[in-house]
RNA sequence: GCCGGAUUAGCUCAGUGGUAGAGCAACGCACUUGUAAUGCGUAGGUCGUCGGUUCAACCCCGACAUCCGGCUCCA
């Protein structure tokens, strides 16, 4: 959805010089452009131009483009806002992916009635072509005409201070401080402080539509007050509106809170507790599919099997300084043995298995001839997540990671690294999954341990061996784990979402911490180096993944059930029940549908249940000992031989197709 | 944790200050011959929990729990 040519660059004549960027690419036969770029800065298209300047057109459907008419709608709303209720105090409305917001403090929380009514104020201003005009003031005088705005006044003394990040940047991080007027006609109608650029007019807007209301701390800052945000969106076409509107829709509808119900395939019971979910037959199927697969490749990969408990006496997480850092990340301790006035012990859930991999390594002395060892397990943690974060299978409080930690040397690391990144890649992409890039975390300026040159060391590393795996590479400073820097694979899903999915990480300050040694060929004690990785993150988050990838329609290796026979009428079921006993005996989960509904009824049901396969039998099949072989699809083969029938689920099974 | 919204049958949802309804699912009976819903019937809810207001609360108020959308957070 980027633009199909290059934008057209238009060199500003003598003539030219003194007109507006706007007439300059209109004079050019340029028609698709939000805003210019001149001089690498977009501006406006009433920016006036000098001779020479290189004007650059900006597409309504670029990046740029579309933050441009996404900012400028968030003008309207803030205007329909202020119409509608006089006393809301402004705060920020940047443009974000997908969309905008705006940051009120209204004199009360908004509802679902005003929303429409803020988007039909909204759709009069558009009508209105009102005129975003630029002005540029003085601090002073800013301060006196945004009397009213305390948070407008805020950021202008913040002006030179303001970020990206919390978005402030929009409102003053020119060069200048600037005010947008709107204007129709002659006549002032609304004003915000604002960098811009903006859209000639409101009438510019192709399409938008209000989201959703929520709140937001002012600036981003849990210490600042909560103010309320509207979410719109906006689009460079009615079209373009819509096609996000149903990719919405369709993300709806996969989502795997609802799939995970309507399927039968897990639930989380209040009794249990918020973020701890019990997996059910259906569920529990595909969940076993999914290990059994992820152990056998782990085998044939040189991985030992370990099994460690689910929780420790508290000690062992400050030797690892989980409790310095993460303690609130962790369910509270319980206290065991305490007699009278003697402590007891606390007992913690293990948040990680690292520091319980590291006593398997410790628990006799190593040799160099066992590096790399690594270590594997399914190791159920449990996080205390915040009340309000927790969001089904993917932020939960008690998951399943497939963790292992890898001991190897330094001159091994690299190597170690580069193959496990092939094997993390492979097995993604047999579970389905195909589009990936990765994310290189850095250190924390803050939260870290250990020194700076060897975090410089393993950071280079795993650069490197990002680069060499030839995949798209993406910052991430600041968001490295307190112990070491980490590679995570991103991977793009059937509707186009990005998820983070393993995560690689370099680590020289556990085995520190645990004093871990190995005894080299020299005869000399040194320190192994430790990589943490999970490449499912966690089985819970994958499964929801993957479910929300297919949409529900599992590949057959993971399907729940496989197969469903449907006999055309009940005479048939011993026929299908007989084909449904040689499937069992090749592996195959399957089941007849032996019920008293009518054969329609039947194939709507298992096609509802997204079964891969439905075997169909009645006279005509059973003369000629066949089923007719429908699939997922609604397509069909008839007269299939009962042992082709069996053979192909067989091999669909055994291929993972 | 913070802001806002929600919680009625297994699921999706109606509903009223005078102790509740639909569709689907479940169960029963009858029906059953070729590719997305056969018909009839039965059963199922202390209306999230606990307090309060009231002659009377599913409905109004409060606390708590859980969920949803955001914010913050995510070893």
């Amino acid at each position: 959805m980027t633009t199909a040519s290059p934008p057209a660059v238009v060199h500003v004549t003598a003539e030219q010089g003194g007109t507006t960027a706007g007439e300059v690419l209109r004079a050019a036969g340029v028609k698709d452009s939000a805003v210019a770029r001149i001089g690498g800065e977009l501006r406006d298209l009433a920016h006036v131009v000098a001779e020479g300047d290189a004007v650059e057109a900006v597409p309504y459907a670029s990046e740029d483009g579309r933050n441009v008419l996404r900012h400028s709608a968030a003008h309207v709303l803030a205007q329909a806002v202020q119409d509608l209720f006089p006393g809301t105090r402004l705060g920020i409305g940047p443009p974000v992916k997908d969309g905008f917001y705006y940051d009120f403090l209204p004199e009360r929380p908004f509802t679902p009635e005003d929303m429409a009514a803020v988007e039909k104020r909204m759709s009069d201003i558009v009508r209105q072509r009102q005129r975003f005009s630029r002005r540029v003031v003085e601090e002073d005088a800013a301060r006196e005409e945004l009397a009213d705005e305390p948070f407008k006044l805020e950021l202008i003394g913040l002006k030179g201070g303001s970020s990206d990040e919390d978005g402030s940047s929009v409102e003053v991080g020119g060069a200048e401080l600037t005010i947008y007027d709107n204007l129709t006609g002659d006549e002032l109608v609304w004003k915000d402080l604002c960098r811009g650029p903006h859209l000639p007019t409101t009438r510019d807007i192709p399409a938008f539509k209000l989201m959703r209301t929520a709140a937001a701390y002012w600036r981003g800052d849990q210490k600042n007050p909560m103010l309320q945000r509207i979410y719109g969106t906006a689009w460079e076409s009615k079209d373009a509106l819509k096609a996000h509107l149903t990719m919405l829709e369709e993300a709806e509808k996969r989502d795997h809170r609802r799939l995970g119900s309507e399927l039968d395939l897990f639930s989380f019971p209040d009794e249990i507790g918020s973020g701890l979910a019990v997996f059910h037959p259906k569920g529990g199927v595909i969940r076993m599919a999914m290990e059994e697969y992820s152990r056998r490749r782990h085998v044939e990969e040189g991985y030992d099997f370990v099994a460690t408990p689910h929780i420790t006496k508290g000690q062992l997480f400050e030797t690892s300084g989980h409790l310095q850092w993460y303690a609130e990340g962790m369910y509270p301790p319980m206290q065991l043995d305490a007699e009278g006035d003697k402590p007891g012990q606390d007992y913690y859930l293990k948040p990680m298995n690292c520091p319980m991999h590291n006593l398997v390594f410790r628990s006799r002395g190593r040799s160099y001839r066992e590096l790399p060892l690594r270590l594997f397990e399914f190791g159920t943690v449990y996080r205390y997540e915040k009340s309000g974060v927790v969001h089904g299978l993917t932020r939960a409080r008690g998951f399943t990671q497939d963790d292992a930690h890898i001991y190897c040397t330094r001159e091994q690391m690299k190597d170690e690294l580069a193959s496990l990144l092939s094997f993390v890649l492979g097995l993604l992409r047999d579970y389905g999954l195909t589009d990936f890039y990765l994310e290189l975390s850095t250190k924390d300026p803050v939260k870290y341990v250990g020194d700076d040159e060897t975090w410089e060391e393993a950071t280079r590393t795993l650069e490197e061996v990002a680069q060499e795996s030839g995949l798209e590479l993406v910052p991430d400073p600041g968001g490295a784990a307190f112990y070491g820097p980490k590679i995570s694979v991103q991977a793009r899903d059937a509707i186009g979402r990005t998820w983070q999915m393993s995560t690689i990480q370099l680590d020289f300050n556990l085995p520190e911490r645990f004093e871990l040694e190995y005894q080299a060929a020299d005869g000399s004690r040194q320190r192994p180096v430790m990589i943490h990785r999970a490449l499912f993150g966690s089985i819970e988050r994958f499964f929801a993944v993957l479910l929300e990838h297919y949409a529900g329609a599992f590949p057959a290796w993971l399907a729940p059930v496989q197969v469903v026979g449907i006999p055309v009428h009940s005479d048939y079921d011993g026929y299908l029940l007989d084909i449904g006993k040689r499937l069992q005996a090749e592996g195959i989960r399957v089941e007849v549908d032996t019920s008293d509904d009518r054969m329609q009824k039947k194939i709507r049901s298992a096609q509802k249940s997204k079964v891969p396969f439905t075997l169909i039998a009645g006279e005509e099949d059973i003369s000629k000992g066949a089923v007719s072989f429908r699939y997922r699809d609604g397509t069909q083969e008839n007269g299939v031989p009962v042992d082709e029938a069996v053979a192909k689920v067989v091999q669909a099974v055994r291929d993972r197709t």
